[in-house]
DNA sequence: ATGTCGGCAAAATGCCGA
């Protein structure tokens, strides 16, 4: 079972690269941020055409998050964060798909920092340690993917001199603290627990060109609850993504875990 | 300090968000 999760920076200009992407990589499910489609021009029939069921909260020009199940229908549970009626931006859908309870999370950036921004996007983590809280005491098996536009820690980000990032809502210690009390709930990390140091890069800035170079963050994540965790066996970036044309700054991440199907193929190796 | 991109309103340029 291969889950990713993927800010396509936009579903239909770059519907080309996610068709692409979905036919070589084929993840059983995707969670998608950045659509900035309203919800009458989301691609459905383009992804049913490449054998993928969707459900999507769409927004005129911007956010935007969908979940995609291929050959099945996400069934949606939840559309929108609790916690703040007045908050009406599509960042957060949530949904059943093939026995799990898996989120599309785009949570704000939070720049320019401090100012009003960065303490929507301090108060949307809030909310979200509420309702991931919530979700645990459930027992559901939790699959919480988006883009966090948090970078957890100092080895999430490349190192520079200049250190352009420093006063960046993404790196900033109420970011990198209110991540680590999600954590701190009982979840896992599931791309540093498969990969614990080293650059793992999920977004490299058009800004300052920094793919060529390969100065990338890390700011796309998977949260596992721990029955989850258990059968995580594998996770990565998908970087090839991000090096096509007309590209998204972020490259999707993945994780594969271990259902019964493929506990099956596995033993089904050639012997020594 | 800047960079790149794209959407938007309202004029083919500048502002804003990421």
């Amino acid at each position: 079972m291969k889950i990713a999760t993927f800010n396509i920076n936009n579903v239909n200009n770059r519907l080309p690269n996610l068709l692409q992407w979905l036919e070589v990589e084929k993840p059983d499910i995707v969670s998608l941020q950045e659509l900035k489609t309203e919800d009458g021009s989301f691609p459905v029939k383009a992804l049913a055409d490449a054998g993928y069921g969707a459900v999507w909260s769409g927004e005129r020009s911007w956010n935007g998050v969908a979940i995609l199940a291929r050959g099945a229908e996400p069934v949606v549970t939840r559309r929108g964060l609790p916690g703040d009626d007045a908050d009406t931006q599509s960042r957060y859908i949530e949904a059943a798909v093939k026995g799990f309870l898996v989120t599309s999370i785009y949570l704000p950036n939070g720049n320019p920092q401090p100012g009003p921004k960065f303490t929507y996007k301090l108060k949307w983590l809030e909310r979200l340690i509420l309702h991931a809280g919530d979700l645990l005491a459930s027992g559901a098996p939790l699959v919480l993917a988006g883009d966090y536009n948090v970078v957890p820690t100092e080895q999430d980000i490349y190192v520079s001199k200049s250190n352009s990032y420093a006063k960046n809502a993404l790196v900033q210690p109420e970011s990198r603290a209110a991540f680590r009390k999600l954590l701190d709930l009982g979840f896992t990390d599931a791309l540093r627990k498969i990969h614990p140091s080293g650059p793992l890069w999920t977004f490299w800035d058009y800004k300052r060109r920094l793919w060529p170079i390969d100065k990338g963050l890390r700011l796309d994540h998977f949260l596992l609850s721990p029955a989850v965790a258990k059968t995580l066996v594998d996770a990565g970036v998908d970087r090839w993504v991000r090096g096509e044309e007309s590209a998204s700054d972020h490259a999707p991440a993945w994780i594969e875990l271990q259902t019964g199907k493929s506990r099956k193929s596995t033993k089904r190796r050639s012997p020594k």
